[in-house]
DNA sequence: TTGTATGCGTTATCAA
DNA sequence: TTGATAACGCATACAA
């Protein structure tokens, strides 16, 4: 816990000006090669540490990138932390990362801390079309941002977000090429934005293929608990051969629907092919692995931190730009035995 | 991405000076409620945000403290970060995490970063002994530390981790407590210190019930394919009734070693009672739900900070502590059909 | 190529 | 209770 050494400590081991150890620092160039030298013992000597607060001050600007997630425990959101950190990487940039539990408070008190932290910019991951609305008066169109994983309109901020409509087609179509002709859908809260697309993504697909759309069950949430509930409520139509086919619109659903219509004698794929939605490694012990639609999350990352760097460096010129990723279909033992 | 209000503006629009803008967003007591209420207008109506950099070259202390995880997808970790979120929030300070994904070149980048940010300290969640030897160095014994994880000498630093060798004792005594008698360890790298104690407690439980220890099983990781080849190993044994129990150094290992040996024709729990480590949310869907060691994430986060906070207060008077909590049996079907 | 001086936005000390 | 002013550590014109 000894006292840190300052830049003018260095300037005053090394003989020279604080100016010239800062060149040292950021202009290596336009420095001879001999002060340089001895500089840069000095600073070693000292353990010399610059202090960011100080440059950033100075300078107006950081290297610091913030990183706003509503849910650690999703690997979704981790990729997209993975591929937003190694575009940080890439650009010299530092990302941080905050967790806001989706709670609308927490998304506030960060954004706030990354503000006046003057951070460069922040990636801000939402759950909730409402909280994005909220948040945008606290943050005042000062602080670069880039929404990660919600679609808002370009008028308002950059975002990046993936296809849902496009997956769920995917899977549907999936279904259809495997000659499955009449095929039920497993919603969840259609008040979730992505949500809602992957039902117009499922019904695209229906009619595009001409197959037939039995039914349609809608839990109140998309843990396993709600696909058991609407696994029991699918059993009949199952047994009775009304339906071959099943897209849920996540896996945790449909991991529970598996498990509810095993549990009535059904058999997966053989009477019913079922596809899931997030590559949720939750699932993955599965006792049938179940077929599902890949989010690009770390594509998303990488996109969302170059968007960002972007809009740093076009400062007021800047103009809004909106990603949609495509995600892949990931075959498994639901759908071909 | 107008120009931002500083305290300057703020001290301007309200006819006060700025060491009195300071006071109200520092001491608001020592201001007169006249002057506090004129002032807090003025900041409203600039929208100003302070500067933290400034507040925090100027004053000498941080509210910004960071935490460095080596894996987000562990769900072990993710808890470290919401408990230790969870007191720092309580303590008015800021916490900001940062994914090393287990790389010392990485760690070491965050280490510096929090450091230059000049963070009031960082907790640091390590996977390996000889990473901790390695940072040791290049943070220099100032900005305060402490190690989540990986418990180290109190010489060195405040460290916070689970009780690896009491866990597995734990899991021990719950199969020996139903009546098995031999019994078979399936390792994993003893390399990793806390595989080690894990394999220790399993001794200790064996030894003090006088059950059998029929053999041990060491595969290369701690995977669930490295677990289905213990498995097979092991299943000439199991279907003999030569061991009646298995203790698995991590639920993975407990998955792969459970298909194993039900492909073998090995009833799960009546031929073989078995338990894991760690309750790892990726088994959650085994076919046999695994009985498990739940490691105390959320109370390590929180302690740890506690431990942070403390050593940041204490300054040079400070002396390292060392923690070490209680992980907690969790029983499934894996022992108890 | 290097040194000097000024300012970045705050806090804190000291007077008033 | 408030105001003036000196740090805090650094970057950057500008001068030499």
């Amino acid at each position: 816990m000894q006292a840190r050494a300052s830049i003018t400590d260095v300037a005053r081991l090394a003989g020279v000006s604080t100016g010239t150890v800062s060149n040292v620092l950021n202009h290596a160039d336009r420095v001879r090669p001999a002060t340089l030298a001895k500089v840069t013992r000095a600073i070693e000597a000292l353990d010399y540490q610059p202090n960011a607060n100080a440059r950033t001050l100075a300078a107006g600007s950081s290297r610091l990138t913030g990183l706003i997630l509503p849910d650690l425990g999703n690997s979704f959101f981790v990729d997209v932390a993975r591929g937003a950190e190694a575009a940080a990487e890439e650009a010299g940039h530092v990302l941080m990362i905050a967790h806001s539990d989706g709670r609308l408070e927490r998304e506030q008190r960060y954004l706030k801390a990354f503000d006046e932290e003057r951070a460069s910019g922040v990636l801000l991951g939402l759950n909730d079309d409402d909280h994005f609305t909220a948040l945008l008066g606290s943050l005042g169109r000062r602080l670069p941002t880039v929404s990660v994983n919600l679609s808002v309109p370009s008028a308002l901020s950059c975002s990046v977000s993936a296809d849902n409509e496009h997956g769920a087609y995917l899977a549907t179509c999936h279904l259809a090429g495997l000659g499955r002709q009449r095929l039920a859908f497993v919603g969840g809260p259609l008040g979730l934005r992505p949500i809602r697309h992957r039902a117009a993504g499922f019904d695209r697909a229906v009619k595009e293929h001409a197959i037939e759309h039995v039914r349609t069950v809608d839990p109140a949430g998309v843990s396993r608990a709600d696909g058991w509930s609407a696994g029991q409520e699918l059993a009949d139509d199952a047994r009775a051969g009304r339906i071959d086919g099943i897209v849920a619109s996540t896996d945790l659903l449909a991991v529970g629907v598996v498990q509810a219509l095993q549990m009535a004698g059904v058999a997966i794929p053989g009477d019913i092919a079922i596809v899931g939605y997030d590559n949720n490694q939750a699932t993955w012990n599965s006792p049938v692995a179940i077929t599902t639609v890949q989010q690009p999350g770390e594509a998303i990352g990488r996109v969302a931190m170059r968007l960002l760097l972007k809009e740093i460096a076009d400062g007021s010129t800047h103009a809004h730009e909106t990603a949609i990723l495509e995600p892949t279909l990931v075959v498994r033992a639901s759908t071909v035995g």
